[in-house]
This record gives structure tokens, C-alpha cells and sequence, in this order.
DNA sequence: ACTAGAAAGATTGATATCAATATAAAATGG
DNA sequence: CCATTTTATATTGATATCAATCTTTCTAGT
């Protein structure tokens, strides 16, 4: 008789996830774009993450951080951590807001400016190539599906609401 | 006349990226996916990237190493450390491959085929409600097109070839 | 005004991720 | 068989990610 301690899995069932999971096909592919465009940007000096984050602040005003975590559906405490480098690259500025001394505005410095000038190109190619490489149509459908999937998960003021990005909405619509 | 340190880029060009960079996009919906995942698979002791791995061990051989961080397309480096929680907890254990002593054989062992067994259900109700909450078609269309995004970047034996994801293969198939 | 609660961030600790590099063992070509 | 190369994995150091928790400041209700 089997022993009680023997829990088997099917086999089977390992090929199910492997093949059905939604989070682990989403996983691979953030860690394939995140390496391609990690290389591609690399002789620029910053990595996709901070591509994004730095673009995300080039607006005419400077954002507080919790829209901007929630604009790239990121733990607020994450967004802390990423600016480190970029503050210690003298790439953004964190200063106080003087309409609510509890928050901070992030802005792009000069320096910072230039840098994402120079990624620019670097981005547009990368990207071009990109979905150029991808059966036609699959980009703009690609993106539509991962904004509806990253716009789901969000109406769930579950614990205590403590995450960021509940409303991924219009924080960068003016 | 305008100084020449002063790098303006377009805030048409930062909603431009911003709403057509796949790469920001497949970063958000898999941060967002992955707190899906953690969250609903906490009780059970484990994060999403945890119960992919282990779901990827259960196999009727032990794979080695290299496969699996293939398969689930992340730097082999990031394997050896992802490993180092689940041994500590007892739940997979890496053993000398006798038939090539460079390599590892990565077992599940019987406490990590319960764990797993216990966070199924888990995933089985998360994913059927992620599936319902998607438009119609959704699902299946979204896991294809990152698929093929994962496959697509894996052609450049570019440096050195010390990247595992090259082949993602049938690692798995059989 | 006061006070309770909410909101914005920061800190700490754990894990995840990858580049660069190192080590050991297998494979390959003389 | 030996030297070179390749392959499989580990180590180190930096950044990314999030949970839990803390402080500060603002807002609401009285």
C-alpha cells in the first residue's frame, strides 16, 4: 500500500502549468525583454527599469512618487530603492514638495536629461527591431493584452490598501 | 540662444514609450501578476517564481541545472540562488550528477511534492479566475504571443554563450 | 484647536536578478 | 594520452522586488 507520506504529482499536471500559467509565461518574457533591451542599452549606461523610470519623469511637472510606482505598477518601497543609483548618478533629484511636506517630487536633472537623450535612439532601435521581428500584428495585440492583464489585478483594496498601484490611471495623462 | 547643455526631449515622445514600449509593459504586467500569485499562494508558503520552479522539477528524472534555468528562461546564476530558500526549507535538494561530476541533479523531495501538492489548488483557483476575468480569447492569444516573445530573443549566441536561455527547447517535452 | 485616522515615504530584511569572474570536469584535437 | 577548449555550475557585487513596520504630515470629525 502507498505510504501516506507520498504525495505524487502527475506528470501530467507539471505540463499543464508549464504550458497554461499566465504568470510564468509573463515572468519569462519580462526576463527576455529585460535582458534584450538591458544589452541594447547598455552602452548608454542604464538598464530598462531605469530607461523607463526616468522617462516616466521627464514631464513638465515633477511627479510625486506614488504616482509614478503606480504608473509602473511597482511597490512604492521598490521605487525608493530604484532611485538610489540614479540619485548617486546625479541623474534625478529627490526633493521635498512644498505643498505637503510628506512627499517628495522626483526630478530629472540635466544630467539625467542627457542620458535618456542618448538611450533615445538606442530605445528606438531596439524596439523597431523588436516588432519588426514579431509576427504581424502580435505588438499592438501583445501590448493591449499585458495592459489589460496589468490593469486587473488592481481593484483589490484587500490588507490595508498599502500598495501602490491600484489605479494604474491617468497619472501621466497631462 | 539656447545653452548647450540643455537636452529637451519631447513630452510626446515620454507618452509615445510610454504607451508603446513592450518591454515597460511586459514589466508591469508581470510585477502585477506575480503579487496575484504570491498573494494567493502565501498561505501555502510559497511565491509564484518558487511553485514555478518546483513545478518544473517534478519530472520523472531529476533535470540538471542548466535546462531548467533554460526553461524558465532566467540566467543560470539567478537558479543557483533561487535554489538556496528551497533548500533550506527542505524542499529540493541538489545532488552530484554521478554521470557528469560538473553537474547537479535538482530532486523535489517528498516535503516539496507536498508543499507543491497543497499550493496547487491554489494556483488552479487563481488562474481560473485571472481566465474568467479576461475578455473572451484573452487567455490563450496572450500566453501565445508571449511565447513567442521569449523564444524570439534567444537567437544571439552574441558574447560568449554563457546565457542559458538559448534553447527553450523541449526541456521538458518528455 | 484636538484627536483619530489616513496618506506619503523611508527603513529593514529576505529573495530575485544579472554581469563578471572563477573553478572544476568533460570533450576534443592532435 | 595531453593540451586546449568547452561546458556546468558557483561566487561576488550591484540592483530590483516586495512584506512588514515605522515616522511624519495631512485630513476629518468633533
Amino acid at each position: 500500500m502507498a505510504m501516506s507520506n507520498s504525495v505524487e504529482i502527475p506528470f501530467s499536471t507539471t505540463l499543464l502549468v508549464r504550458d497554461t500559467c499566465l504568470c510564468l509565461h509573463a515572468q519569462r518574457a519580462a526576463r527576455a525583454l529585460a535582458r534584450l533591451f538591458d544589452d541594447a542599452l547598455r552602452p548608454a549606461g542604464l538598464t530598462n527599469g531605469q530607461f523607463s523610470l526616468m522617462m516616466s519623469l521627464n514631464r513638465p511637472e515633477p511627479p510625486p512618487m506614488g504616482p509614478v510606482a503606480a504608473l509602473l505598477a511597482m511597490d512604492q518601497t521598490t521605487l525608493t530603492a530604484a532611485l538610489k543609483p540614479l540619485q548617486r548618478k546625479g541623474w534625478v533629484s529627490v526633493m521635498e514638495n512644498p505643498k505637503d511636506r510628506r512627499g517628495r517630487l522626483l526630478v530629472l536633472t540635466g544630467e539625467g536629461k542627457a542620458a535618456l537623450a542618448r538611450a533615445l535612439p538606442i530605445w528606438k532601435e531596439t524596439h523597431a527591431a523588436l516588432d519588426q521581428k514579431l509576427p504581424d500584428g502580435s505588438s499592438a495585440r501583445l501590448r493591449q493584452d499585458l495592459q489589460t492583464v496589468s490593469g486587473m489585478t488592481d481593484e483589490t483594496p484587500k490588507p490595508a490598501a498599502r500598495r501602490a498601484g491600484r489605479v494604474t490611471a491617468r497619472v501621466m495623462a497631462e
